[in-house]
Parts: structure tokens; sequence; C-alpha cells
DNA sequence: CTACTATTAGTACCTAGTGCTAGTAGCGGG
DNA sequence: CCCGCTACTAGCACTAGGTACTAATAGTAG
């Protein structure tokens, strides 16, 4: 029934980091272990208590100056934004977000930086994306910095252009231009 | 020196806003009255402790960041194949891929079947987007499954050329043209 | 003087731990 | 068969940062 130290060691570090809010006591029940083992485990792992693992994510938020911004759903960090006019964000491209066997960045990251920025540059309660045209320059490589700069291009009653260029240093590796819809009311088109 | 309940009270809302992080220790030093009194401040004003605000700070984080990591894993379930000529795809909507105020799928994910779809359908060693063309036609609601259909429209030594249309039920939600790469030397071009 | 508010003090209890000591169960080697 | 080792368990004292409650005191208004 128990598993082997090694398994559990590695298994507690797995449900520790997709679930940091859980005790000892809740992980001791799963486990089937006493809680001492847990904690021995723990300290092993060098991992901290619950209120500290809590205490930490919590900082990270708050430390973000961006965290006041309505922008809880967004890909890539705002670094800079002036409603309507452009917004410039950054993504830092990781393990997870690259092909295994070539460590280029998967296109829907880029894309979804990008578009996430349109939605964010514009001041009104809803924007979807109505269509857009994309252009993949250069492939982004695994622990690259990608810089991408919203620049609103045009704006009539209902829709909103945004053009999105994304570099990694001065090379221009992606661009994006948004056919945005505007307004409370939703009609067509996706986020 | 002391300040009179009112202002004082209000100053500790501030301040507790400004940093959730501070103890009822370092209020009552702050303001110079006792801790009891900071406590009584605190069940007026509705105040949580300092652990709950931490923990509430917490979980807006982990809920975002989890939001934006699971676009990794292979998006929708592929369910024909046929190389370099055809392949659908499911992807369920679920909470996590829409935007908390309208249950709307964001735009990304949408795309990120599709594309992932398109470089599935790709016979060849690498396969990455040199460029694409995006229409939402209809939003995507929470719940509801799409249905990707991915055709080769035509190929030549290093491009290929995928439509890819989603449907929810007979509803055409969105369609993407997807210019690819092919081979095994990458070039340019992304994904 | 009394009533009332604001404040302070102190106690028991809580959670989710740390840090420490001690004990046990199982296994391999000599 | 005992020795030593690892893994696990158990218990106790203590901690921070509280809750919940009772009681006492100071000042002020009627």
């Amino acid at each position: 029934m128990k598993l082997p130290k090694k398994e559990r060691q590695s298994r507690l570090k797995q449900k520790i980091f997709e679930n940091p809010f859980v005790t000892d006591d809740d992980l001791a029940k799963q486990f089937n272990v006493s809680v001492q083992t847990i904690r021995l485990d723990r300290m092993e792992l060098s991992i901290p208590e619950l209120r500290e693992r809590i205490k930490s994510v919590a900082e990270k938020t708050f430390e973000d100056e961006v965290r006041s911004l309505p922008i809880d759903e967004i890909i890539g960090e705002i670094i800079d934004i002036e409603l309507d006019e452009s917004a410039i964000s950054i993504f830092d491209v990781k393990d997870e977000h690259v092909f295994q066997r070539n460590g280029i960045a998967r296109g829907h990251h880029l894309f979804a930086q990008a578009n996430s920025l349109a939605v964010a540059v514009i001041d009104d309660e809803l924007a979807l994306t109505a269509s857009s045209q994309l252009q993949f320059y250069k492939p982004v490589q695994l622990g690259e910095r990608v810089v991408a700069k919203a620049k609103v291009s045009s704006k009539d009653q209902r829709r909103t252009t945004v053009e999105v260029q994304s570099y990694v240093g001065q090379t221009l590796v992606f661009k994006g231009d948004f056919n945005m819809y505007r307004s409370t009311t939703q009609l067509k088109g996706d986020e």
C-alpha cells in the first residue's frame, strides 16, 4: 500500500507544486504515512511550510505593481501601458513553452502574448478578437525574452486595429495585426 | 499623541490595504495603542487576520498562474488523422479557458487547437508556422465542444498550406489558414 | 453619581507548524 | 544471533499570529 520513499518524495514535490495550499496533515492522509514522515520529507526536499509557501506566492503578486491594472488574465508581464494607445509586455520562454525536441517556442504562446496585449490595450469593457493576420519571422528559443509592442493603429465605433510586433533583442520574430471588437454588447468575434 | 478612533480606523484600513503583510503587533506599535485595540478595530472594519489576507492574495495569483500555463499540452484531442491530408480534433471548453467575466473562450485556445492540428497533420520531422490568417466568427462559450477540421490545401518543397475550420455543432466559429514550413532544417518561422 | 464608550489586560484555545528525543520495525552483514 | 542502518512513528515543548471571551479601568456626558 505504502510507496517507497523516493517515489513518495517525488510525488510529494509534485503535489505541493500543483497545490501549495495543502497541509502536512492532508498529505499524510493522502500518502498514508504519519505527519512526521511528511515533515522529514519536506526537510529533505527543502520545501518550506504551508504558511511560508503561501506567503511567497502572495509576495510575488504583490510586488508586481501592474497588479492594480485590470490585467488578471494576461500572458506575459505588462511593463508599460497607455490605454487606447500602446502597450509593452515581456514574456520569458521557459521549458513549458517549447517543443521538447528542438527547444523552439510554440507559436500559440507568441500569439497568446500578442493577443492578450491587444485585449489589454483596449480601454473598453469588452474586447474580442474578430480576425488577425500573423507572421512568424524567426523561431524563438528556450530562455529568450520576447518583448511585444502593441500600437493602436485605427479606431472607429465598433472596431479597433492593434498592431503587435514581438522582438527578441533587436530581431523581429513575430508580427500580428488584430482586428478587435469593442463595446459592452457582444455580437461576433472571439476574445 | 493618540489619534481619535475614527481617524485611527481609517488609517488602519489604508495601512492594511497598502501592505496586507503587517501584523496586529506592528500596527499597535505604529498607532501607539494596544494589540487588543487593533483587533477591535479590525473586527469593526471586518478586516480579516494576517494569514487570511495573505492567503487570499496568494489565491488570486495562483489562479492566474495556472490559468496561463496549461496551454502547453497538445491542445484538443486528435480523433482522426491522415498525414498530409486531413485531421480532426475536439476541444472541450472548460473554466480555465474562458474569461471569468463573460464565460467566452479566450482566442488563443482556439488558435492553439487549430495550430496544433496543423502541425500534427504534417508528415515531416519539423513543422513550423510561418504565417496565418484567422477569423473568429462567433464567441465560444464555456462548456461547448469545438471540433476542428484541418485540410492540407497545397504543398510544395518547403511549404504546406493547412486550412482549419472549427465548429461548435453546425456553426463555424473559427477559421485559420496556416502557412507552414516543413523539413528537418529550420530557417525561419515558428512552431 | 451613573451610564456609556474606548481602551487595556489577561486567559484559554486554535492552526500549522519547528526542533528535539526516543522508540520501533525491517533488513543485510558478519 | 546480534549489530547497525534506514525508515518511520510518537510525543512533548515551544512558536506566531491569531480568535473568543471576561474583566478592569479611564474619561466623559447627562
